[in-house]
DNA sequence: TAAGCATTGTGTAAAATGAACACTTAGCTG
DNA sequence: CAGCTAAGTGTTCATTTTACACAATGCTTA
């Protein structure tokens, strides 16, 4: 701990904001923290940026530290200064925003964590510091990214049907879309690989299973073209 | 001095870069700074924060300390961490842009600064230290913004033609654009007031001249609807 | 003072894109 | 095998975007 804390600079931490999609529902991860200030509360997992990395890598490693998540869509999103937004001293921080497949990922408590756990954006969460403020913005960021990037895909199982990639853009736009013009525009993009794979286990007509197709997606960003849901 | 220096935050800086539009040129404020490291060359606007402001306060502070620009429009935009980015000790950096309109503001070298001075964005700059990407960081900021929120005026005098904001846009935007169809866009928001004055000391038909109209503006957010160029 | 020059200011038609909309197919369940 | 649930699929209409050219204005200068 006091070899750890000699790296740490103490006045610059990073946030993650970690985005799940689970059950048809945007979900969030968040930790219960071990000590003081706001011991016991329900936070967005964190720490102190070292000496030694990049910011980047601390949000790498401090989501890995907290929850056990790891090999993940990262990005940066803003940086959060309010005078007394930590308590104890002046810390500013670095949010970050972050998107998993909860089903990808075994949640562990880290190191002065009690709990990890995913809860629902649609609820009512009451949150320490100026985390909600910062949850507030990541999402708005995830909304922006969403409509210009096809991030969602880091969001779903590696194999998906068309209905479950809408319900993620409807939930996460928090708006209903046209089934069929859905389909056409996102299959225009030609960056879904359809596989000749079905559901499993619905009592209903088994939907198709996509494969999201990253190489085609960079091939398209290469030439200078946009995604744009 | 060392008043000032007791209450910075010696591993957090900010660093501005500031775009004015003139000779129908995209520019970027740049000063010349007075000590090393990097003493002489010509670097983005920056600065130390103090314990008792937040960045924002501290954007604010810092550029009109160094070029005594004020009153403008900041937002910012990153924060860099590249471990070696400041060759003197781990300094990391939130980057903010800033819009002016060059005929508007006085430069004044600061304390560090033996010199303030507009460049062309086009014209090749060497910046020391992590400005280069710094800088084209916000120009991508710019781009995006300039498409979706009417900061363009910010660039301009407050009684503007037609052709200058086109010009501002190709500029920026480095695109060609139909003049009927870019007038017919820009006037269909109701943001610009058209005003009973024209260009004066052209040799050729005087342009009306236009305001844009902040009130109008807000109001369309209001309403919930989008600029979008 | 008229001809020339430079730039402003204006409308329409064709093309492309986006939005609305309903029924058949498939596969399981009871 | 009847019934249920969700998958899958095209066309039409409305809107938006694009392409495009010439007359009006006001100064300059011969």
């Amino acid at each position: 701990m006091s070899q750890v804390s000699k790296q740490m600079i103490k006045n610059l931490s990073i946030d993650c904001v970690v985005f799940g999609f689970e059950n048809n529902k945007l979900e969030l991860l968040l930790i219960k923290r071990k000590s003081n200030p706001s011991k016991d509360s329900w936070a967005l997992p964190g720490g102190f940026v070292l000496k030694t990395e990049t910011l980047d890598e601390a949000a790498v490693r401090i989501l890995e530290e907290n929850s056990n998540v790891k090999n993940i869509y990262l990005e940066q999103v803003h940086t959060f200064s309010r005078i007394d937004r930590f308590p104890l001293r002046r810390v500013i921080s670095v949010a970050y925003f972050a998107l998993i497949d909860p089903e990808n990922h075994f949640l562990k408590p880290g190191v002065d964590t009690t709990d990890v756990k995913w809860f629902q954006v649609n609820e009512k969460i009451e949150f320490p510091f100026d985390h909600a403020e910062i949850f507030q913005r990541a999402l708005k960021r995830l909304r922006q990214r969403v409509r210009t990037k096809p991030i969602g895909f880091e969001l779903l199982p590696e194999k998906f049907s068309l209905t479950q990639l809408q319900n993620l853009y409807e939930c996460i736009l928090d708006e209903n879309m046209d089934k069929r013009n859905f389909r056409k525009r996102i299959l225009s993009y030609n960056m879904l690989i359809p596989l000749d794979e079905y559901q499993e286990g619905v009592a209903h007509r088994a939907a198709r299973l996509y494969k999201f197709d990253s190489k085609e997606y960079q091939n398209f960003i290469d030439k200078g073209f946009n995604f744009q849901l």
